[in-house]
DNA sequence: AAGTGGTCTAGACCACTGC
DNA sequence: CAGTGGTCTAGACCACTTA
């Protein structure tokens, strides 16, 4: 019958020879983060294969995350220094009105530099409004910004807020004050107190890797998360609508019982 | 000169024309959910490209999760139906005791299948020993499984335990009992009360590809989680190596201030 | 100009599926 | 058996980086 496995069928492809060979090199030391990888007419001539299976060989391994590749100048072993991204830290109470943005405490030794886009009023996407408990083409403050490490983006986000709130107040500006948008919702009532972040993960479509400069050809997933915040009423203040490129990011949790 | 690019057009490559056609397609509803899409030959006779070009740009839908392949009948259009896991609610105390095990929480109108291996009793892996607060080498207890969805794996998860906790208990044994794990813990004076969970995501190695059996040269992200759970004293009880088949689940965190 | 990654062609063979 | 996905070859052209 189809479906019984014997235990050492499986088989190697070339290309997952070579791959194998190289990330044995990686996670024993031989090659260190940083450095370069032998190139695709390198491992051609050693190899004895073909170009497409050689890079084929360096894509899954790039997938994998522990290659990058650079265009006209090769393929270099990553440095795993992940942003550590801690909302249950990050959102504390206490936090908020410190001076400081939340995204800023993601930092930690870096920096992340947000970017905005000037905040304009849209129509809430549709996706959106029962989320947010509007109706369909209601009205919202829109605030998009990428966040840049070293120059390269490595998160877009977009948040929502309903544009009754919004009007009148710094959220419709591009630079909210100290504390960030959280602070100046708390300023007219309905600081935020409940979230939900539901989050999943795939390749980006298009229109993402370009926002996020992830060069066509180069896919690597991304992490996308909706958070749901609202006030103590359960009033829907803000849904924020995030993108990381999930090479660069560890998302931490914490939470008691 | 199919394929040709003129110098003032954007990078559109060919792959990705088609790939645009064909997500056009699937998003309003052209192509629906489990239909086959155009097979490779098909999109070779019709764009009249290669067949590597072809299918490039099936591959790459695949990898945004619009896709997926059978080896040997063809690309069909992906049910997004995702498993819903919620740990603040699959923790609470009170679903600890109830006689489900946790996992079943997920299940949501679903077969969640877990499929235990016998515990065992090997040396700590040494990126957990300092998580754990144990010397390298030290014995631990392993519960390894992979939890199936309809015959297809959709995570696996491998289960660490101190040995001087679970030696003499129903946690050596296959099957824990109601309440599952966590609730023996707690029978012995140990109910895990703190969680962290850290999470990341990326292509698969072939290992873990092999343990989930995504087919080789079918890659679609993972994602990995690490949880540490430690009880009232904060002693650590379990670490839970989690490894999601990323296009099958929604993470989904509640918290508040 | 040379080296490199990214795309592409026009074939080929194999493994798997369904008839 | 034909159709399909997965791998592979031996070339090619282009864009990008570095010298």
């Amino acid at each position: 019958m189809p479906g019984k496995q014997t235990p050492e069928s499986r088989q190697q492809f070339a290309f997952q020879r070579i791959a194998a060979e190289l990330r044995a090199m990686i996670l024993d030391g031989t090659l260190q983060a940083g450095q370069k990888a032998p190139s695709e007419s390198t491992l051609v001539k050693e190899h004895g294969v073909s170009k497409m299976t050689a890079r084929n060989a360096l894509v899954s391994l790039r997938d994998e995350g522990l290659l990058e590749s650079q265009h006209g100048r090769g393929f270099f072993v990553r440095s795993f220094e992940p942003i550590r991204r801690n909302v249950t830290k990050r959102l504390a109470e206490e936090l908020w009105g410190g001076g400081h943005s939340m995204w800023s405490l993601d930092v930690v030794d870096r920096d992340l530099r947000p970017i905005n886009e000037e905040p304009a009023t849209v129509e809430v996407p549709a996706s959106f409004a029962t989320l947010m408990g509007l109706e369909p083409g209601a009205l919202v403050c829109q605030r998009a910004r990428v966040y840049e490490v070293d120059g390269v983006p490595v998160m877009a986000a977009t948040s929502y807020i309903p544009l009754d709130l919004a009007q009148g107040t710094p959220i419709m500006q591009v630079d909210t004050g100290a504390g960030g948008l959280y602070a100046r919702l708390a300023d007219i009532g309905h600081k935020p107190r409940k979230f939900r972040e539901e989050l999943k993960s795939q390749m980006p479509s298009p229109e993402i890797a370009q926002k996020l400069r992830m060069t066509s050809g180069s896919p690597s997933p991304v992490i996308h998360i909706v958070r749901t915040a609202a006030d103590e009423k359960g009033r829907v203040v803000e849904i924020n609508d995030m993108v990381l490129v999930a090479s660069r990011y560890v998302l931490e949790y914490d939470y008691t019982t």
